[in-house]
DNA sequence: TGCACTACGCTACGTATCGTAGCGTGGGAC
DNA sequence: GTCCCACGCTACGATACGTAGCGTAGTGCA
């Protein structure tokens, strides 16, 4: 909604960009600094130096200044790159989460965001569309490496596998004591992977892979 | 909104427990039907046909209030009693947190106490003293049982299968579509079990995975 | 230059909620 | 009969959400 109502024709005080960025910092700024309770739209226009009203031009509501945050933190989580072999990038795919919630706002965030996403049917909506199918494509394109690699069983379920990576991460975030190990993606990994391994090639049912 | 007026004519029989249970059920529908946003202290009144200071009373603040009814409602889900083998187990462990989430309000009381919970520091202590440490104990119970009968690897890791298994859940109620298959619990348990079970003896030691 | 438009600032609402204070009252305990 | 305690009720003060109305400054255009 935000996005269409920003087609404005550069005409206006010769820096569009200003109050938004302003607006978004300082939303961020006070999430980070005490969670969802800390975001208030009175705070936000104060830090933001910058009148109420303007901000609902802008978001409909709190939670879509919220959510609007979050889509833009998770912007930069998506760059996983693939590496050599499955279980590495799977690693890689699932420690870029929790490097992100570690060492960003990000985990603060969506410990405050958590409720509402679940509850807000939009919200939690547009969450999905941006970031979990993300993710879950993302994991898709890995398994299907996997599989043709013959180190992932070609009925490899990937929204389950999903689940399973990504499920102890968040929920330890939210849960549990929030700390995570520096190990915690690989212990998670090689924890999961095995039940979607591919059969030892000392079957016969199978060709043997290259 | 709904339904508002429950007339208050005074309740007047006194009973101390009359009222404090009817402030709970209230608090207790008002959170399954809309979460914590409706939980407002004020409709726990108008529900519960009580004042609104006689629930200051006896709670210091809406957190702690819903805190207690996630506590009372977590007291049913301890009983779960050991099948033969580990697996059965940890798909009947599990399955009980699976039923629960998803036959009661207790998974709409979740969606929305997840927030508060994973910010309130004393709201999340609570909540991991009375249920996840007792889910904990319980699995641990689970383990050393499966240790003891060949079924687990003796350095299982207690905490991390419990994440393993419990966060896909929580996640999947949180932030995914929060539908649960019938199966869902051992289909999980299937998936992570394999990485903790005991190496049966006829195998002979394989060579690394790559 | 003059006009319209747009985005913004500012003030003031109306509503809802939290949590508290003060006062009144009725029913047991003694 | 008296006292006390728990409750009901009203009224706050504070904070926040989201909206309405009005004024203004910069910009494009004629």
């Amino acid at each position: 909604m935000t996005d269409d109502d920003r087609t404005k024709t550069a005409v206006g005080d010769g820096s569009p960009d200003t109050v938004e960025a302003a607006i978004v910092q300082a939303a961020r700024e006070l999430l980070a600094e005490g969670g969802v309770k800390a975001l208030t739209m009175e705070g936000v226009a104060r830090r933001a130096a910058v009148a109420k009203t303007t901000i609902y031009r802008r978001w409909r509501s709190k939670e879509e200044l919220a959510l609007h945050v979050v889509l833009e933190m998770t912007n930069a989580v998506v760059s996983t790159p693939a590496a050599a072999d499955t279980r590495s990038s799977l690693v890689e795919l699932l420690d870029g989460a929790v490097t992100i919630l570690r060492t960003t706002l990000m985990g603060q965030v969506m410990r405050g965001l958590a409720s509402d996403l679940a509850t807000d049917r939009s919200l939690g909506r547009a969450y999905q569309d941006r970031v979990v199918t993300l993710r879950k494509s993302r994991l898709a394109d890995l398994v299907q490496r996997g599989v043709s690699l013959g180190e992932l069983s070609p009925d490899c379920d990937v929204d389950l596998l999903h689940d399973l990576l990504f499920g102890p991460v968040y929920y330890r975030l939210l849960m549990g004591d929030g700390a995570f190990a520096a190990d915690s993606a690989s212990r998670i990994v090689d924890a999961v992977l095995p039940a979607f391994a591919a059969r030892p090639a000392t079957e016969q049912d199978r060709p043997p892979r290259p």
